[in-house]
Formats: C-alpha cells, structure tokens, sequence
DNA sequence: ATGTTC
C-alpha cells in the first residue's frame, strides 16, 4: 500500500559521498507511504531493515515500524571529575566489568526518580546492550568555540563519559506487538490505538533515559569517579510537531534532533566525535541530523571480510591509541572503524549545507563494549567447539 | 536493534 503521488526524498550528503543504492531505494520507498509528507536522508544513510536508518520522515500518520525496535535510543554526555593527565586507561579498563548483569541497587526507588512504570524488561536497566552501543571516556581535542563550551559546563581538563544505548527488550517488545496486531500499516493519530503506542513509546524514550543514566553510574561507580550529565538526545522516536499551520508527525530512525541545542554525533571507535551546535530552521533537514558516521557494512559481514588482515587483539587498540573492551569477536569486527563510514564527511556535509557548526571534538580514549563472565566465557567457547565439529 | 539461539 503505498501513495499515488509520492513526494520526492531530501538527501543530504555531497555527490561525492558514497551512499549505497538500498538505503536510497528504501528511502524512496518509505516517503511513498500513506499520508507521508516529507523524507530527509541524512549523510548517514544506511539500509535498515525494510526502511532506512539515518533518516527523518514527517507524517500525517504514526509508522511505529519506522521508529523501529529501539524506542528511544540516544546519547548522553557527562562530564566527569577524571582528569585527562592523571586518568591511566589500562587501569580503568581492568576495573571495569559485569555491566551486563543486572544492577544490584534499588530498582524501585530509580524507577520512581524516572517516573518509570516496572516492566519486564527491568533486569536489563543500566546495560549497554550489543550493536553499536556502547560507553565510552572521550578527551576533548580540539575546541572550536570555546565560550560555547564553557556554557555547557565542559572543559578541556576533565574528561567526558558519552554513551550510547536504548530500551533494550522493551522497545523490542513494544514494536513487535505492534506489527503482530497491525502490521506496518501505521496509525491514525485520532484513535485509541494510536493513543496507546504513544504511552508505550514515550514510556519507552524515558526507559531509555533512565537506561543510560544508570549505565553511566554503574560505570562511573567503578571507577571511582562522579559526573554531572551535560547532553542528553535521542535519535529513534516519533513526535507530534508544529509544522506551519498543521500538526504533523515526525519521525526519526538513527536521527538526531536539530532543535534541542548542541549535541554529540559519534564517530566510530577509530575517529574522532564531535561535538556541534545545529542551525538553520529546520526545514529542509526536518529538524534533524546525522546521528553517527553510518554503517559501511551490514553487520555480520565484517568478520569474514577483516579478520585476514587484524586480529581481535588488533582491534582492541585503535589508530587514535583509544582501548575497545569487546569481548565478543563478531561484535568487536562489526564495530570495527573499517565497518563505518568516515564521520569526517558526514560532518563536512552537514557544515556545508549550513545545519550545523562544530563546537569541539572528542576522542575516544576507553570504549565498553561488553565483558564476558567466566561462565558465559567458558559456555561460549563449548559452543564454538560443538559448531567446529557440525 | 533484540532476556538475539533452535
């Protein structure tokens, strides 16, 4: 079911960057969807599962399928009283780990700080979760605009602690109960429907939240340090939006907003983050940018395709001297700087198109991925020895 | 992306 009279996507991205064919058709293919009234590709457009990620759409109707599974997914930056001349990230690194179990504080007392309902997906509160999500201490590099950072409470001195992370199985839960009764047929605004998955959703955006604020403490507590949150975004949800004289929906899959002051928009474990200021009004790019450097290569393909050249333990140090906890190989190749796209382009091609300024850049100094137990550890390599054998 | 795996 799609629209007769289809508007034209947006791309934002320079002829010269590369953008594979399938997130375009996607593109093309979701701004064909009933009621769709704007698509913007961003320049870090890459082929999701049926529709694209990095990509913002504006809508007489609600696609819960286009906000896809990680309702709320975001970064959040802290800065944290670690100092960069006397922080030693092989140290830290050993301190860190067992973020993935669940956390063994007060749920119920955290819950209500969030204005969180318990759900059943509680025991994953304050974990990372696999993909691209991670945590990770940034240094700021090189500053821009140095009055605008000191107005958002960030120096040089001290370092960062940005992470990236979403509402786990909820939002999973959420979508899939969605298109099991509905399939991706969208919702009228006006109907008791629709009025149900927004309670869902934004329940699921302050899960997240909260999500990566626990993350935050459980990492920050075990490295003995304290942090004051400075940034906060997300880049997958749907919001009602005054666009001229209407009331419109707009959606953002791997987006970020545009209208909600600085943000971070992440490169990969091997480059530089950065830190920019969004401008103009909004309008060609739907309010949004680019949410990280975009995936070069499907995951899953990496491994084969890298592991000839570098091994695990290549990739546990990058070329900017950053430390990568990851200790799960086909995630630590996924996530590789060689499975992304450069970040430097697609923040060339939005200063070039006049959405936004750089304010400073990060670098990465320690990312946390994901530690395995000794159980688990032990039970994963059975499981290879058996496959080995099949 | 996913208490991802039957």
């Amino acid at each position: 079911m799609t629209d007769a009279n289809p508007i034209i996507p947006h791309l934002i991205a320079s002829s010269t960057s590369w953008i594979e064919g399938e997130a375009v058709r996607q593109l093309e293919h979701t701004a064909r969807l009933p009621g769709m009234r704007a698509a913007v590709g961003l320049p870090d457009l890459h082929p999701g599962k049926g529709y694209p990620i990095g990509a913002a759409f504006l809508s007489e109707r609600i696609y819960p399928a286009l906000v896809g599974n990680d309702i709320g997914c975001g970064m959040a930056l802290w800065q944290t009283d670690l100092t960069a001349r006397r922080f030693k990230p092989e140290r830290a690194a050993e301190r860190l780990s067992g973020l993935e179990g669940a956390w063994d504080g007060d749920l119920a007392a955290w819950r209500a700080d969030w204005k969180l309902e318990p759900t059943a997906f509680d025991r994953a509160l304050g974990t990372i979760g696999g993909g691209n999500h991670f945590a990770e201490i940034q240094q700021l590099e090189q500053v821009f605009d140095a009055p605008a950072l000191a107005a958002l409470g960030l120096d040089t001195e001290h370092l960062c602690l940005l992470v990236h992370s979403g509402s786990r199985g909820l939002g999973e839960a959420i979508l899939r109960a969605q298109v099991d009764q509905w399939g991706h047929a969208g919702l009228d605004p006006h109907t008791a429907e629709a009025d149900a998955y927004r309670l869902a959703h934004d329940h699921a955006l302050r899960w997240a939240e909260a999500n990566r604020a626990l993350i935050a403490q459980r990492l920050l507590t075990a490295l003995g340090a304290e942090a004051e949150q400075r940034l906060a975004v997300w880049h997958n949800g749907v919001e009602s939006v005054a666009w001229y004289d209407e009331r419109l929906w707009l959606h953002r899959k791997g987006a970020a907003p545009a209208d909600r002051g600085p943000l971070v928009i992440p490169g990969s474990r091997g480059a530089l983050s950065y830190l920019v200021a969004p401008m103009g009004d909004g309008a060609i790019n739907l309010r949004s940018l680019a949410h990280g450097a975009g995936r070069k290569w499907k995951r899953g393909e990496a491994r084969a395709r890298l592991s000839g050249r570098q091994r695990p333990e290549d990739l546990a140090l990058t070329a900017l001297g950053g430390r990568v906890i990851c200790e799960d190989k086909d995630l630590l190749y996924d996530e590789a700087p060689e499975s992304y796209k450069g970040i430097e382009r697609v923040i060339s091609d939005l200063t070039e198109a006049g959405l936004c300024q750089v304010l400073a850049t990060l670098r990465p100094v320690l990312t946390y991925k994901m530690r395995r137990s000794e159980q688990s550890h032990r039970t994963g390599r059975i499981h290879q020895r058996r496959m080995r054998q099949d």
